[in-house]
DNA sequence: ATCGATGGTTGAGGTTGTCAACTATCACCC
DNA sequence: GGGTGATAGTTGACAACCTCAACCATCGAT
């Protein structure tokens, strides 16, 4: 049973949190638009950069609608950032990969995102590794994915 | 000068970061779409909650571009939600409040986010205190906004 | 072989974001 | 006072995204 003191912490904790997250979108969004992407672009590269997935996958990863990806994926392929391969096995499903240059533009653009991260700036290491470890459990019971 | 351990820490930190960003961003949007607003128009709420304020000054708060509270303050006036008063002393500037029924529903929105919070959750008391005060820090040198 | 389920695309409708032009007002300076 | 330039907010055009429903091709199972 929550105390009083509880509810204040929580509340405090949570407009933090929103905070920061709204000043990462921007921050986020600024330093995307200098490789003339688009923040749902660069997401994309983003979860492309361990390897190929199918459309569908990451339709489910960010935003829960596979008509989400089709237009910002056509937008990525005329650049020639990524590409259409075909799943070996279900012609339906579409594998989308990274080109080399579009690993080119997804490597330039996360050392661009780290150089000058407004999260690292203000902390020492001592600060930096337990917040590290604390947003690690948070994200640790993660809710089933949508 | 920051060794490798510093380079792989504020990798992980940075990813941790944007990670619980985007998680946030999409846990917002959808306890906002429950009382049909947008992301955008529920930031407008929650700026005006302190107290009514001049449209450029929530411009520059939330996107740093005019035009861009023009369009959602028009449909929360339509909503009954926020009103235009007149400046005193300058008529160029408006100034944005909240209606009661605004106030009201920013109440319920704020209530509805804090209840399933998933920062809260996975967090003892102790952990939630520590990171509340290194969000805090991180927020505290913040750069002169835009 | 047919039938329902699934992966991806398309199109309409709504919201936001950016940019440039525009109006009304202010502040300044002669 | 009367210009002149800056500022607050709006408007309109355009691109991108989000949601939803409809649609096509393919799969899996009966």
């Amino acid at each position: 049973m929550p105390t009083k003191d509880d509810l204040a912490r929580t509340h405090a904790l949570v407009q933090a949190v929103l905070g920061l997250s709204e000043r990462m979108r921007r921050h986020y969004a600024s330093r995307v638009e200098e490789f003339d992407l688009t923040t749902t672009q660069a997401y994309l590269l983003r979860e492309l950069a361990p390897g190929p997935r199918p459309m569908g996958e990451l339709a489910g990863r960010l935003a829960c609608d596979a008509s989400n990806v089709t237009g910002p994926t056509d937008r990525l392929e005329a650049r020639g950032l990524v590409e259409r391969r075909a799943a070996p096995g279900d012609r339906r499903v579409k594998v989308l990969a990274l080109t080399n240059e579009g690993e080119r533009v997804q490597r330039a653009l996360w050392e661009r995102l780290m150089t000058d991260s407004p999260v690292a700036a203000g902390l020492d290491r001592e600060d930096q590794r337990v917040l590290l470890m604390l947003l690690q459990r948070v994200a640790g019971n993660e809710p089933p994915s949508c």
